[in-house]
Parts: structure tokens; sequence; C-alpha cells
DNA sequence: CGGTCGTCTGAAGAACTCTTCATATGACAA
DNA sequence: TTGTCATATGAAGAGTTCTTCAGACGACCG
């Protein structure tokens, strides 16, 4: 409508695609989520937290990352209610709390391990 | 085994994830895959092709981005095998190549168009 | 052939993210 | 209370990513 404002070739097929469009919000939403997800070690602590709580140092351990960058990591998903944390004296227990997010990480872990060596950085036509 | 090094609260649990954790290769292809989903231009150039194929220019129309950054964003995506691209003369059709990141994209849509207003950038525990 | 159009590319600067170090907090033990 | 442990935080630096600008390339039109 008040967008595509130079020319266009397939008038038609753009404004469908710009009705289907979703809200700028709910993609600024959905680009979040992927983006906690595409942190390695972001990812190793979700997959680590897929079985079940964990503490702290041993998300460390199992992560091999320090205590702090984990601290660190586990603040932002804790922001974004993507895990939660239960306290017990001074160990905190972090569990996976977004079903949504442990849907899309069964889904993305269940095809990349299928998937053999999808090598990255390859040019498109010969 | 050779990681897990420090103080460790429950290590069979710590073995046992370690078991579990795929490999650092395959988790770092699937962290890359959601860092290209990360972004809210490319997002909105994916969603723009899950219908079909569309030209350049009418995707810097649907996205409202400038051509010059659809293509950058569209070099990114074809170097990873998510887009491919058919030319026809001087025009370049872009069309979603990758059906994993459809899945992806279908199930991440699903949910975010139905989970109304997950507010981040709020903390944990009260 | 020369001009224009659609697309692609490289380089540069701004903006963001990640890691680390140092320190803070709050719980427990002695 | 004092010390130590598990976790949390802030700030700074290194590294990365995005956007824009300027120009290149090949295809088509005249």
């Amino acid at each position: 409508m008040d967008r595509c404002t130079a020319k266009v070739v397939d008038a038609d097929r753009v404004a469908a695609v710009c009705e289907r469009m979703p809200a700028a919000g709910d993609l600024a939403d959905t680009a979040d989520v992927f983006g906690l997800l595409s942190d390695p070690n972001r990812l190793r602590l979700l997959v680590a937290l897929l079985d079940g709580e964990l503490c702290v140092c041993d998300l460390a351990a199992v992560t091999g990352q320090s205590e702090s960058a984990v601290s660190h990591a586990l603040r932002l998903l804790r922001a974004h209610r993507i895990v939660a944390a239960r306290r017990s004296g001074r160990m905190a227990y972090y569990r996976l709390e977004d079903p949504h997010v442990r849907m899309l990480l069964d889904l993305a872990l269940a095809h990349t391990e299928h998937t053999e060596a999808m090598h990255p950085e390859r040019e498109g036509a010969p």
C-alpha cells in the first residue's frame, strides 16, 4: 500500500505478498528468538537443558564456557523468558521454559544430524 | 571426558548430557542457520519467498529495503544454499530452496502469530 | 554502437555482540 | 562474624554484522 513505491515487476504478487506479510513487531520478535539461538554457546546451553534442569556450574562444565559467560548468556535467555531459574540456597537451577523454542531446537537438531555436511561459503550458480 | 574439568555438582547428569551433545560442527551449522534467520530484513525476504519466486526489485518493494541491501542479503542466503536464483535476461528470480528452513519459518511464524505480545527485556525473578 | 536498466559487488563507517576481568551479592560453614 | 562458595553484574575491548555509497557488469533497446 504505502510502501512498494519504486518500480515493481509483478504488482499483483507484490500486493498479495504484502498482505500476507506478518506485522513488523511479530517479525522482530521472531528474528529476536532466532538471534538468541544463533550463538553456538547459547545453543549448547539450550541443548543441555533439553533433558532437564542443570545448575550454572554444571552448564559451564557441559558447554566448556566460563561460569561468567554462562551467567551472561542465561541472563539474556531469562530476559526473553526462554529459560527460567529455580533457586535452592546459593545454587541456581535453570530449565528450558519456552515450549516453542524447544520445538525449534528439536526440529533444527533433527535436521542437522541427518543432513550430512551442508558446507556453507560456496557460491550459487556455476 | 576431557572437558568438564572444574567443579561439578551432578557428575552423572553432566556426563550424560555431554554424551547427547551434538558435534561442535553440527552445532555451529545450526547456529549459522539461526543466525541467517535472525535479521528482520532477511526474515522478511524469506517470508516473501514462502509462496513462490520473486525478482530482486519486487523483493525490495515488498520488504521496504534498498535493492542493494536486498542483493547483499540474497548473496548471503545463496551462499548458504537457502535461496536459489533463476536468471531470465537481466532479471534474477529468487526462490526459497531449503525445505528445512521453510519448516523452521512455518513453525516460528505459526507461533508468533498465536503468541500475543511476548515482551522481552523484562527480568526473571521478582 | 551507446545508453539504460536490473542486478551485483567492494569498501567504509556505524552499530551491535561476545568475552573477559574485576567486583558485588547473598547463602552457608566454621 | 569472617571466610568461602555459587552466581550475578558492569564496563571495556575485540570482533563481527549491517547499511550505504559508488561503481561494475551484462542484457536489452534504440
